[in-house]
DNA sequence: CATTCGACCTGCTTGC
DNA sequence: TGCAAGCAGGTCGAAT
């Protein structure tokens, strides 16, 4: 589900349920949403306090005595906090039995998502948060624009490559390239250097709004679980009518993705 | 190396 | 109504 404001959302409202909270049990129910050997993962973290959650692009990094690991929530991970005797539902794919006697549980339909145990440590530098590229906050303009020159791709693919700038997602991408008014389908070597300034302040800002509208909207959990979804207001994304001049929105497939332009508003190659 | 394309999964919507 | 195809807020690995 998350792009990286939702991921942040997620974090933040978590770590107010389990942070000090000893993972007393590992209950793994769908062997392939833990990466690498399940016994492994299972055997380490079983008997370790949970002492922060970090986050790195659309990574969860949950951190314990010993060991840390991660956890990605693809399309459709989530987590659920929930009393211990509540019945397992059929997407929650594993459960930490914590010390209090609630359970957090890892819910995905898709079975997407994955988690995986990484060195406390260096976790940063290792893979596979290593390939990532700085969140838009922390990107130098020279190296994002050195990236996006060298490419015929889509600007908007190139959005999505989170070796360039990690946290940007479908919905955000469509949604910053209505921001800036440029055509989706520009290639990258066509996107000047003053539009790659402007497409990185507006990644920051559109990112920003986001995660302070997850804070505002998702003040905790409930049957739902904590997904980090919000609304936010799309000016494209799914949408039919440009809120600017009213045309017709169009929807094509771009790379695979499906990806919502106005093409009166966002003629500009570059 | 950069790029493409299918794979990974389930469920909802759409169209015949 | 029924059923198949298409699509969903993402990433990876194999092939080109």
């Amino acid at each position: 589900m998350p792009e990286l404001p939702e991921v942040e959302t997620v974090r933040r409202t978590l770590k107010n349920f389990i942070i000090g909270k000893e993972i007393t049990e590992i209950r793994v129910h769908y062997d392939k949403i833990v990466s690498g050997n399940t016994d492994t993962f299972v055997t380490a973290l079983t008997g370790q306090t949970i002492l922060d959650i970090d986050r790195v692009g659309k990574y969860l990094v949950f951190i314990l005595d010993q060991d840390a690991f991660i956890s990605h929530l693809r399309m459709e991970g989530k987590y659920n906090i929930v009393d211990a005797s509540k019945p397992l539902s059929k997407h929650e794919h594993l459960t930490f039995v914590l010390s209090d006697g609630t359970e957090l549980r890892y819910q995905d339909t898709r079975k997407f998502g994955r988690l995986a145990l990484v060195n406390k440590e260096s976790y940063r530098q290792d893979l596979p948060l290593c390939k990532l590229g700085p969140e838009p906050w922390d990107a130098d303009p020279k190296a994002i624009y050195a990236r996006i020159h060298q490419s015929n791709l889509p600007i908007k693919t190139l959005l999505l490559d989170q070796t360039i700038m990690t946290g940007i997602g479908n919905i955000y991408a469509n949604e910053i390239c209505f921001t800036l008014k440029i055509n989706p389908t520009t290639p990258g070597k066509r996107v000047s250097k003053k539009r790659v300034v402007e497409l990185i302040a507006v990644s920051k800002e559109i990112l920003a709004q986001a995660i302070v509208q997850g804070g505002t909207t998702i003040h905790s959990f409930d049957a739902n679980g904590i997904t980090g979804l919000f609304q936010m207001q799309l000016q494209v994304h799914l949408q039919k009518v440009c809120p600017v001049c009213n045309g017709a929105v169009i929807k094509k497939m771009v790379r695979g993705r499906g990806t919502y332009y106005c093409p009166t508003c966002q003629k500009k190659k570059g």
